[in-house]
DNA sequence: ATACATACC
DNA sequence: TACTGGTATGTAT
């Protein structure tokens, strides 16, 4: 069932151009026919000659790292080891397994709520986007190989009949907030990680009903048509993170609170299940011999030895089953942006006009939180998908138009000298404050809109 | 602090 | 024809 990703040997093509069947619902598909659709979708594009670059430079990283690896000391090995097991032993000792904490999952969530609304999808395969970009895909869609982040004229090629539904944001978020207060009811301090996630500690929901049947939100919400819910369970957000993907397409997985089950729920569990790690991580790791956790514990030394202490770290936590007990809402936000991607544009007038309408639109959006910045960055990226950033620190934070035109179009001005008399062609824009100073948090308010049902179930 | 890369949804 | 947008954080300098 695992394939580790997707980079089973060297094939001619892009690991990262290929076909991501991490996510599930993509099991047992004809990877091969896929992936010849999507790289002669690709090939040539400027687009795919951008990923080709990027895949060179995570390619000299490897090398890098390789060379490295290759000057290490039995001496220094032995000594990391040390280093290793006595830190080891300090995690296990500490080891929190008094926690339930749950990862709540909308299954392919924007596509249910349209479906919801036209039945006739049901049946259908079918994505949410357009044909630039797709955010989600339903199942009969996925056989095909469609899937989120993926652009919608390269899915139609993978599936001519696929039916393209528009985003209707809105809409999600008013079923968004219905679910929220749901979750609610099982812990009043859940975390929400976007519309359709969001993270529960429902130790104390549990512990209130000592002796009464465990009872949880089963995987079926009832809402006019089916919204299926999956749900991990586990002693941290790690785990419960990666349970939750486990049994879909329709189900909950439940990691007991022992040691023992812990440690042999992570032996196979492929690097990339992992949040936080994604394909050039894994790529990285893979190039070390490690695909799964149980490598990650055995190579740990190395790792020790190649990687940051942060990244190290997060590795050694990953190959002991071990994660956040506490779930937090995060404190302020750190930074605000808008970016937009258009149709070529070269023209200096345009350029600046469309530079001061981003800073308007930032404008706007930081007065609704009444926050300001002070660090304020230009993005660009050209015609070949090339990105840059500029950034300007001011000695006072900032968050009108005008303030914030004045700095970012200095930086666009010093772009556009650079390389003059040629001009920047650009394809997208994005103007980002980083604010400090006041923070104020919304408060979400939404209409009962509709009526959801739900099931209780022993989660054994 | 700045630039660029990675990751997540 | 056509490959997003918003936020956080890691890596490197």
């Amino acid at each position: 069932m695992e394939t580790g990703g997707t980079s089973s040997s060297g094939e001619g093509f892009l690991s990262r151009m290929a076909l991501n069947d991490n996510k599930a619902g993509m099991e047992g598909l004809d990877r091969d026919k896929i992936n010849k659709i999507i790289m002669k979708s690709s090939k040539g594009s400027r687009f795919y000659e951008n990923e080709m670059k990027k895949e060179q430079q995570v390619n000299q990283r490897i090398e890098r790292m390789m060379l490295q690896k290759s000057h290490i000391t039995e001496q220094q090995l032995s000594k990391a080891q040390t280093q290793v097991e006595k830190m080891t032993f300090d995690l296990d000792r500490v080891r929190d397994l008094s926690r339930v904490i749950v990862h709540v999952d909308m299954d392919a969530f924007y596509a249910a709520v349209e479906t919801r609304d036209c039945p006739d999808l049901k049946d259908k395969p079918m994505a949410v986007g357009s044909m630039s970009m797709l955010t989600t895909s339903n199942y009969h869609a996925r056989k095909f190989g469609v899937r989120a982040a993926m652009p919608g004229f390269i899915a139609k090629k993978l599936c001519p009949n696929l039916v393209i539904v528009p985003t209707n944001f809105d809409k999600y978020r008013e079923v968004s907030a219905e679910i929220r207060e749901i979750f609610a009811d099982y812990d009043p301090h859940f975390l929400p990680m976007s519309l359709d996630e969001a993270y529960l500690d429902i130790s104390e929901h549990l512990e209130q009903r000592r002796g009464w049947p465990e009872v949880l939100p089963c995987n079926t919400f009832a809402m006019g048509l089916l919204l299926v819910i999956l749900l991990g369970i586990a002693p941290n957000m790690m785990l419960a993170k990666v349970c939750s993907d486990k049994n879909k397409p329709n189900g909950q997985y439940r990691l007991p609170s022992n040691r023992q089950a812990v440690m042999v729920f992570i032996q196979d569990l492929p690097v990339r299940k992992v949040s936080g790690i994604g394909k050039v991580t894994e790529k990285m790791l893979g190039a070390l011999g490690i695909t799964s956790c149980v490598h990650l514990g055995q190579e740990m030394a190395l790792l020790a030895l190649l990687f940051s202490e942060t990244s190290w770290h997060h590795f050694l936590d990953i190959s002991l089953g071990l994660g956040s007990t506490h779930i937090e809402r995060d404190g302020e936000r750190k930074s605000m942006s808008t970016e937009r991607t258009f149709g070529e544009m070269s023209a200096l007038e345009e350029q600046f006009s469309l530079c001061r309408q981003l800073c308007q639109d930032l404008a706007q959006d930081l007065q609704k939180e009444a926050l300001k910045g002070k660090t304020v960055t230009l993005k660009l990226k050209n015609v070949n998908f090339e990105v840059k950033t500029r950034a300007w620190t001011l000695p006072c934070a900032v968050a009108t138009t005008d303030e914030l035109f004045a700095v970012a179009k200095d930086l666009l001005k010093t772009e556009i000298d650079n390389v003059s008399p040629q001009p920047l062609r650009l394809r997208l824009m994005g103007n980002l404050n980083l604010p400090s100073l006041t923070g104020l948090n919304g408060v979400y308010r939404w209409k009962k809109i509709l009526t959801i049902t739900f099931h209780i179930c022993c989660i054994y």
